[in-house]
DNA sequence: TATTTTTGCTAAACCGTTTTAACAAAGAAG
DNA sequence: CTTCTTTGTTAAAACGGTTTAGCAAAAATA
């Protein structure tokens, strides 16, 4: 900028008016004002962003902090929310926490020095105490996926509990009877909200809620808990059950791949329907019916509350809470 | 930082060099020194990274340009770099070009205004000029999955010519003798090195290239191209493949898709090998033979290079140039 | 005692922008 | 011919740190 100003024989100050739209309303002559635009055009001029942030305070920047990368949902949702950040011209740092509290603590400490302007997170579970430090530093935050109910926040997530309740009522309809379903012990309310739909639709319909069909694998769910409790399930000699939810893609997808190492036929033997539409299911041999989520609109969504929460000037801007209906996807695995 | 030096009645100056673990060499004494890192501490004091930036030029920032963040292939890659820079105290900010260099062009000359210290790019194709003006800029950089071999530049990637021809050799001991290969028509190294494999594979064993088995999709491959291509492939009447090799899983689950829909039987009417190693290829059933790359050494390296070009003070740092191996995991897809 | 060296610390410049306050010069009004 | 407005421009402060150069006071040496 220093050149620019020095080349043209202006001041510096000159160029910052022009450069950032202001030169009407600081009456600079039309003449000046397009000299200094050619300059910047040939010198193919960039305006420091660290230094623009430094002044401004505004960083044009989202902090992103989701909960596992690698996971194809997060992935896409990921992609959707860089996408929309972009067409208000915004940039994503982005960070994985692989559901892992002290991660993304330390992810949110890092950034929150003068980084990004807010955050859009998906918060693992017990990182109450982290939205809680964004709360009284008022922060701009959003939740995706999951929100804490005992945290006023603003978040978007899908309605898990109709979604499982939607998805169970298919399956009574397609002539099964004793559904079970796979879940994790998350203290999130999205898991809860899965399970308690599963309860209700089965208390709806008459078959009611049998305790040994619910299976909730710790946390830190490895290969051999998913593979261990579907085996419970379906090896079962008093009662297994015909069909199966599962409440995330990376459980279902282990809990398909224990069905198939069995020789069992989906769904002859157990049908299935999971949370979540991976490419996985499409291909699966038969493929798997799907919940799936609308992840552009949770993207759309999650980037303009956060951004309407920056720009509000009002310090206690109103909360959003947004609940986005599923889209369930019949496939063979569920077929009576 | 000002508020700790008031407090304490000392200047900034000092206040910084003790924080910055310069208190030795500037011989500040032990008392003051423990002072100033208590109330440090007690105030919870975090320094502006944008300030520091600023002064220092350095953003400890790495800016990473992945080629699709949807495609779980680059969002594991993602996740083992974020996790290599954050063990070198290094933060990722991340973007997804979706295979346009238009995308990869704005996110480039976005981050590159003092936004990062460098870059770790899988390039689109023909995005060589944004390369070349990395080059000539002297800003670091590293690529990834991919090169050009008209620009010298750091890279890491896998060798993707014997990837394939192991792969076809593995079909040939099997009993399969009309291998086809469905790949991408990208002007990218790394597809047209998985063909040249398949080639010489084929010409080593005997076998010889056939054209026809050679399908080549328009680059922004829609799930009709794939479908049109696998059809003509399996439903001719002349002389149709008993095994295809597909050179990304993206395709290679499309293609799934189509030949599971023609009711075709995997490998009975037709095996299957493909690039990459997406959580798909586990559950199908059959399960799907997969060349899997090492992601974990793939994002280590890349990271490591990038920062050794970073720290080095030379201005011409050594090019390196890492290939690695990748892992065939034979499945039943390919069982004779 | 006079000079030099060491010790412990600080003032001020600097990074590249934005923004505030002001100031000449020219034109309009009285 | 003053005085007030308007026009076009700029100097300087600010953002929050780091870094350079230097300065007193104390200690060591001559």
């Amino acid at each position: 900028m220093n050149d620019i100003a020095q080349r043209l024989g202006v001041s510096k100050t000159l160029v910052s008016l022009v450069l950032n739209g202001k030169a009407k309303e600081h009456r600079i002559s039309d003449e000046v004002c397009k000299k200094v635009i050619d300059l910047a055009e040939e010198l193919n001029y960039k305006p420091n962003q660290i230094a623009k942030g430094l002044r401004t305070g505004k960083t044009n920047t989202i902090g992103l902090i989701i909960a596992d990368i690698a996971n194809p949902f997060f992935g896409k949702l990921g992609r959707e929310i860089e996408r929309e950040a972009a067409l208000h011209g915004y940039r994503v740092i982005f960070c994985s926490s692989d559901e892992r509290a002290e991660n993304s603590k330390t992810q949110i400490e890092m950034l929150q020095q003068g980084q990004v302007d807010g955050f859009i997170i998906s918060p693992p579970a017990g990182s109450q105490d982290q939205i809680l430090s964004l709360e009284k530093s008022k922060t701009p935050y959003v939740l995706v996926d999951r929100f804490f109910s005992e945290i006023e926040s603003s978040y978007v997530v899908i309605d898990n509990f109709q979604a499982s309740y939607d998805a169970i009522k298919h399956l009574v309809k397609k002539g099964f009877k004793n559904i079970a379903c796979v879940t994790l012990s998350a203290r999130l309310v999205t898991m809860l909200d899965r399970v308690e739909g599963y309860k209700k639709a089965l208390e709806d319909t008459g078959i009611g809620f049998n305790e040994r069909f619910l299976k909730i694998l710790p946390f830190s769910h490895e290969k051999d808990d998913v593979f261990k409790a579907v085996r419970e399930l379906v090896l079962d000699e008093e009662e297994s059950p015909d069909a199966i939810l599962f409440t995330t893609s990376k459980v279902g997808i282990m809990g398909l791949e224990c069905i198939h190492s069995l020789g069992l036929k989906v769904p002859e033997n157990v049908a299935v329907v999971s949370f979540d539409d991976p490419d996985a299911y499409r291909i699966s041999q038969p493929p798997v019916s799907a919940i799936a989520q609308p992840l552009k609109e949770i993207g759309k969504q999650s980037v303009q509350i956060l951004l309407d929460i920056i720009n509000s000037k009002e310090s206690n801007p109103s909360r959003k809470e947004i609940v986005l209906k599923t889209n369930f996807i019949a496939r063979k695995s569920s077929e009576g």
